[in-house]
DNA sequence: GTAGGGTTAG
């Protein structure tokens, strides 16, 4: 990919000037009419309509053409509060002779315009021409504009001019956006090594570099350049606070936090708003909801910011009627505060809840939805399985013009595989040009969850050669292809390949999944091996794996283990206890059975309910074990009916698992079997779906054994295709047989 | 004649 600064030059300035020697002397810069009352009347110019007509005054006159004159009319169109680069840049275009102040003023708007590039395509320009060496006044905002565009070889570059430039090297601003520069381009070593070398540093320095630290996640070196500021003396300001409060909430340690308020105040840090309400969403991040209000309620001013913190302070302390408020009696509501709700029901495992806010904003269109807004809507539909949701929101993304970041593309590979289209999800992977290390992590979980798994593996190998890295992520969902597909050699070679070939060092998770992949495979011994040498502490998911490969392989003593340890870890584990009676009725072991549900009862836990749900029309209905509330649960129960005829007609007898789902699902009499939640909805589903579509289930635990028999008998009676999502993966049936190859 | 560091949602 060709960097953005390798770009074709826009053509050269002044075509109609003759060609200036660049050996001669610089512009004339007397300030001769620095008092004339049009220059005067510049500085008072409160709309670009005045500007203008100083602007023609001055041509009229012949004011423009003295070079001071003329840079004083392009900072003001450049840098004023009614400011247009569009007419700046215009302006700039006229002067025959820019100087350096009118240089600098245009490199400066464009560096925080949205369009940086102009401001490095400026810069070049400037030097191109010859006239004009870039003073320290310059550097600062070519820095800025570099750091903005992530141009590390180009701001590399200038470092070297900066450098041989001899006196600009030793200006404090120069060298602090020198770090600013560094440290955004996720430099952190050469921003610190830069930063050490500094003859003279000043607040700003050192709060640039502990900001770079929070920035790229090095919290402990930040707060230890923090203790350094008081060593050396250097008293910290509202900036430096407001980094080390950042600080704070990113390690999630409230007592220092505490610490630093007190600090603030003790040490009479300037108040400022800002500053409070970075105190604010330290608490909040600290989850301490007390402290937060305390001081929300004590603060004089709040902008918008305050009150979307803390917004997202009770809802993400899940009181989601205090968050409603707020979002209800903030004086405005931007389109950020919707998205903190959106997102906090959607991160909480509520998505309807979060589509229904959603939908109210589009109701209401109280603010304009942002990429934010549909990264979480998007989200809330995978986790719902609504597919036409889902495009509907694809559809409304191309009409608003939004385009595809990697954040988007994310949520749609995302919201596409997880609601059983992953050709669509392929197709976007394929269709977009940026793809980080989340985007190809997505689409590897997308082939994943559908058993494709040396696809996946193949895409894993892909995004190498792309030199996009891998991260602990992408790793979890490899090795979860391996599981899901059976793959036992890929997926162990990968494990032992993972600190030598892409340093990272396997987590609990990726031992979790290796135990998976050898267990599933009947390897119970390794998968035990593995475990007892694990240099991390076995967690539950990794106990939860052996005790599912035992329940594959009927291994009744290590089942007991594996529960046991897991229990221990998460005492209220109804899977577990689900898992271990299912085995032991697979080995016809009743009393344990009935001891284990005693026990349970007597805990008070209960399995959480079956549930399945199918999206017809855009509208998910949902069906609970044996539910009858649904409007059209007559025709539902008739279709049961002509489906257990059909299938006895064929010849099916439900096997004998089905006992021990009976423990799986529910509290059950003997019809319960049939009526299990994935089978209403697949009757629903036989009703109300078209035959030409494919019908769309997802459950929330696993598929059991005799729904999964009967969806593939289904598949081929009805010659309808099946998609089932279960709580691990997709099952696609069709013409009689699953994707998975009875292998889950 | 010009300047730097910043708080919410993924």
């Amino acid at each position: 990919m060709a960097t953005p600064y390798t770009q074709v030059l826009p053509p050269p300035r002044h075509q109609h000037f003759p060609k200036r020697n660049p050996t001669s002397k610089t512009v004339n810069n007397d300030r001769y009419f620095q008092n004339h009352p049009l220059i005067l009347l510049i500085e008072k110019c409160h709309s670009i309509k005045q500007l203008k007509q100083i602007h023609a005054q001055m041509l009229r006159i012949g004011l423009f053409f003295d070079p001071f004159s003329a840079s004083k009319l392009i900072e003001a169109s450049a840098l004023s509060h009614f400011s247009s680069l569009n007419y700046a840049h215009q302006v700039f275009d006229q002067i025959p002779q820019p100087n350096l102040f009118s240089w600098n003023a245009l490199i400066r708007a464009y560096s925080s315009s949205p369009d940086p590039m102009q401001s490095i395509l400026m810069f070049v320009n400037m030097i191109c021409d010859g006239c004009e060496f870039p003073s320290k006044f310059t550097y600062p905002f070519v820095f800025k504009a570099s750091a903005k565009m992530k141009a590390f070889r180009f701001g590399r570059g200038l470092h070297g001019m900066v450098v041989k430039g001899k006196r600009v090297g030793f200006d404090v601003f120069v060298c602090n956006s020198l770090i600013h520069f560094y440290a955004d381009c996720g430099c952190l070593d050469s921003a610190y090594l830069f930063f050490e070398s500094m003859q003279t540093r000043d607040v700003v320095s050192w709060n640039t570099m502990i900001l770079g630290f929070v920035e790229g996640g090095c919290v402990d070196e930040a707060l230890k350049m923090f203790d350094r500021m008081g060593e050396e003396n250097v008293r910290p300001n509202d900036v430096t606070m407001m980094a080390v409060s950042s600080a704070c909430g990113k390690k999630m340690d409230l007592e220092f936090g505490r610490w630093v308020h007190a600090f603030i105040e003790r040490n009479g840090i300037k108040e400022s708003l800002i500053l409070d309400n970075a105190i604010l969403d330290m608490y909040v991040k600290c989850g301490s909801t007390e402290d937060a209000e305390r001081l929300f309620d004590k603060m004089g001013e709040k902008d918008v910011f305050s009150w979307t913190t803390m917004l997202v302070g009770y809802a993400r302390a899940g009181n989601f009627v205090a968050a409603r408020s707020v979002l209800n009696t903030m004086p405005s509501q931007d389109i950020a505060a919707w998205n903190a709700l959106i997102s906090a029901y959607e991160q909480s495992g509520k998505p309807k809840e979060a589509l229904a806010v959603f939908n109210e904003l589009q109701l209401h269109k109280k603010a304009e939805p942002d990429e934010v807004t549909l990264v979480c809507a998007l989200s809330a539909c995978a986790q719902l399985g609504a597919i036409d949701l889902g495009r509907w929101i694809h559809v409304y993304m191309k009409k608003l013009g939004i385009k595809l970041n990697c954040h988007l593309t994310t949520a749609l590979i995302d919201m596409y595989s997880k609601c059983g289209d992953v050709e669509k999800a392929l197709a976007i992977f394929d269709s977009v040009y940026i793809r980080d290390v989340f985007v190809w992590s997505a689409m590897v979980a997308g082939l994943a969850m559908h058993g494709r798994g040396e696809e996946a593996i193949s895409l894993f190998l892909k995004m190498q050669e792309h030199k996009v890295k891998p991260n602990s992520v992408t790793l979890i969902n490899v090795l979860c292809a391996c599981s899901h597909s059976g793959l036992v050699e890929e997926g162990r070679a990968i494990f032992n390949q993972m600190v030598n070939a892409y340093g990272i060092i396997p987590g609990v998770k990726h031992y979790a999944c290796l135990v998976d992949i050898l267990g599933r495979a009947g390897e119970l011994e390794e998968a035990e091996e593995l475990i007892n040498n694990m240099p991390v502490t076995p967690g539950s998911t990794v106990w939860g794996a052996l005790l599912g490969a035992c329940r594959l392989h009927g291994n009744l003593e290590l089942a007991e283990q594996a529960c046991n340890r897991l229990l221990e870890l998460e005492p209220e584990n109804h899977g577990a206890y689900v898992t271990l009676s299912n085995i032991y009725a697979k080995s016809g072991k009743w009393d344990e059975v009935s001891m284990l549900r005693k026990h349970m009862r007597e805990c008070g836990l209960k399995k959480e309910p079956g549930c399945s749900s199918i999206e017809v029309n855009s509208v998910v209905h949902e069906f609970l074990v044996g539910d009858t509330t649904h409007p059209q649960s007559q025709k539902i129960y008739a279709k049961l009916d002509e489906i257990a005829t059909r299938l006895k007609h064929v010849g099916y007898v439900s096997n004998k698992s089905q006992i021990l789902q009976l423990v799986e699902e529910e509290d059950m009499q003997e019809q319960a079997l049939n009526l299990h939640s994935e089978k209403l909805a697949m009757a629903f589903g036989l009703i109300s779906v078209a035959p030409s579509q494919p019908i769309h289930i997802i459950k929330n635990l696993r598929v059991c054994g005799d729904c999964h028999a009967v969806a593939k008998l289904l598949s081929k009676i009805y010659d309808r295709e099946i998609l089932l999502r279960d709580r691990y993966r997709f099952h696609h049936f069709k013409e009689g047989n699953c994707s998975c190859k009875d292998y889950w």
